[in-house]
DNA sequence: CGCAGTTTTGATTCATCTCAATTTGTGTGG
DNA sequence: CCACACAAATTGAGATGAATCAAAACTGCG
């Protein structure tokens, strides 16, 4: 359902090549390609990688792209838009296990069992191109510098969990919001979009499942912030007004 | 410091290969090779995969097999053992980020940066196998069934580390401390180990580092079980008396 | 045998959750 | 385009689970 939209792709109108080549995702035209391929890959190369890549696919705000237990055939690069990753167990609770943008890389976890073990929510229409994962994997025995990008990528993965796991396990409410909005801040910024000034794209309750908190504790000391001049809130506009003051928060609170 | 003692490894000398094929791990010889390496491998890849492998190495007791910081070359295979893993913030707080048995890999955190991102600590005497991270990849181009049995070892992780995510953010100190045995029982059960009695290799501070409690919280959640009938505890000689009572109470709790 | 590190247990405090009411925002259909 | 309904966010008051502070008991090691 949720790929039916790659064949209204208008941004890929100017191409001339064959339709079918202009529904696959094109990393050599790529400006995120920094971002999920290795640096000083040769055009023989690129152009193997071109060849390997799966459709491109738009999913639209609240849709899923992948849901836990299904079968795992592709991981998937973010061209556009934001999503977020979660578990939920047989009891019915829900663990955001991460918010993901642009360049970045998601269903890594569905390799082990090849299966999904979890789901990824598109949090505001976005895009993302389709890599098949055996495909990927039989190129990168011939691109050495391939294989070892989708080492460091898996590496990066793991040691984000540690970051959120010593967010979770040590942290204060208020050190954990703090570090929400800098990690934020900083990954826009990466992007070239504004550092101290954005859109939520989750809801409060989606930020609390992630820093293991309540919805009204996230409302809470979001207010706090804003009271303090840390920060200005207005629903899901910020500002980070006291950068410094919020680092300060993350490590002096006790 | 923590290599020296390689060269007194006791259970080689029977070995008639001379010395330095002595101090070199060789799967092909390895009762936990199933654990480390995928299915179905032919002789001459075990061969190659003998060649590939670096030194094992002992390390005694709350010796460090890496630190954070320092530059990574290998990952590790545990031989023997048990260690803990862990990452300390800049003030002094620390986290336990796992706790890994024979057969489990260590250090693939170290691959993004080219440097080790947490501590790794013995917490018995320990043996592990050194694996050349260059030489594990350029092998790997070569034999696709090692290639991919890598990418669900480190997926294996991620989805590890989304479950201690759960623990730390939705469950409460019963459910955590229930989950942990659990998971510790089924893990030395899988092992050949009893599935119910074993010894605890961590003190209750560092459970309580891991699990996001406090070690008070920890000894007294442990006595309510004990004194509830779910377990028995004595120090860090545990049983498991009754693992539907500790399934129960990590999903019915709330 | 004694000492240091670990664990247990108790009393109290505090941060966050829970429950509840209100306000604000958003999307849909008349 | 407005009004209505529903979802999201804010705010308050009170309950509670875990942290903190403190002291005693146990373990193992030199």
């Amino acid at each position: 359902m949720t790929q039916i939209k790659a064949h209204s792709a208008d941004d890929e109108v100017s191409y001339s090549a064959p339709v079918l080549k202009t529904l696959k995702a094109a990393c050599s035209q790529c400006n995120l390609r920094e971002l999920c391929l290795p640096l000083g890959l040769s055009h023989t190369e690129l152009d193997r990688i071109d060849e390997m890549m799966g459709a491109r696919r738009r999913i639209k705000r609240g849709a899923h792209l992948y849901s836990a237990g299904e079968p795992f055939t592709s991981i998937f690069a973010i061209r556009s838009g934001f999503f977020k990753t979660g578990v939920i167990t047989e009891d019915g609770r829900d663990q955001v296990t991460g918010f993901q943008m642009a360049g970045e890389v998601l269903g890594m976890d569905g390799i082990s069992n090849e299966l999904h073990t979890c789901d990824a929510v598109a949090l505001e229409d976005s895009e993302v191109c389709t890599i098949p994962f055996s495909e990927l994997e039989r190129l990168s025995t011939e691109i050495r510098s391939l294989q070892h990008h989708i080492h460091k990528v898996m590496s990066r993965e793991i040691v984000r969990d540690h970051g959120v796991m010593m967010l979770l396990g040590t942290m204060r409410a208020e050190e954990r919001l703090a570090a929400f909005l800098l990690n934020l801040s900083q990954r826009f910024s990466a992007r070239g979009y504004a550092a101290n000034e954005f859109h939520l794209r989750m809801t409060r309750e989606e930020i609390g499942s992630y820093l293991g908190l309540k919805l009204e504790t996230v409302s809470r000391t979001l207010s706090r912030f804003h009271d303090d001049g840390l920060i200005s809130v207005q629903q899901k506009h910020i500002q980070l007004i006291d950068q410094a003051g919020l680092k300060q928060i993350m490590n002096t609170c006790r």
